[in-house]
DNA sequence: GGAGAAGTATGATCGCTGTCAAACTATGAT
DNA sequence: ATCATAGTTTGACAGCGATCATACTTCTCC
């Protein structure tokens, strides 16, 4: 079968908007999300994060963090993974991102 | 008629929940007030926002603010006051008030 | 005491979003 | 080809929260 490439938008930093990182980073779930990435420090398929809810929900988690802006996304295989675009956010948004992965704020 | 006091209660720093401040902060209305807290300097009174709701509705969200521990509020006469806890939030939360604040923030 | 000002409380509505289930697609291995 | 794996799409549903209107409370001032 014709590869079709499975193309996935991502915003540019140009195009961030605050209002939707919020949105995104207001979800426990995906703040965890975001979490795991930043601790592991590569980067991660979808099926490796622990996640508590089925795995259409966790689709729905990660393209609404795609399309904030917060990771990139990228297939290799069957599998996708998934990349914390920390430059990116941190050049629009300075210290946001790292207020909230400090592991003072995961407890809390 | 006795002086019946009008209680509020103010959450202390080592209680403040990451979720319950994002929650907060998620609603423009409620952003929107803590921007203008933050450019003002001096604490303001309820009716001197500039507020795009119903007065009943701002009432929720100052609520909704104050249990997050992010304004304090004090009554003096029939107005109430309404102070920005930065103090309070830097110590628990470092940089989000100020990555949110911050002039570049408020325009996206 | 009465009137007005400032804000609160309650109840109803309505839209949004997180969730799951089930069917589907794409890729890699046998 | 067949099968298994990884993730997507669609649809339905439930619960939450922002909103407003109305009625109420509290305080100030005359």
């Amino acid at each position: 079968m014709a590869a079709m490439a499975r193309t996935l938008h991502h915003p540019e930093p140009a195009d961030f908007e605050l209002q939707q990182v919020l949105e995104a980073l207001v979800d426990p779930v995906r703040r965890s999300i975001v979490q795991q990435l930043d601790a592991a420090g590569f980067d991660v398929k979808c099926g490796d994060f622990e996640i508590a809810v089925h795995k259409s929900t966790a689709t729905h988690h990660f393209k609404v963090l795609r399309e904030a802006g917060l990771i990139r996304q990228y297939y290799v295989g069957t599998s996708r993974f998934n990349a914390l675009r920390r430059d990116d956010l941190d050049q629009v948004f300075p210290g946001l991102l790292t207020a909230l992965t400090a592991p003072e704020a995961s407890v809390r």
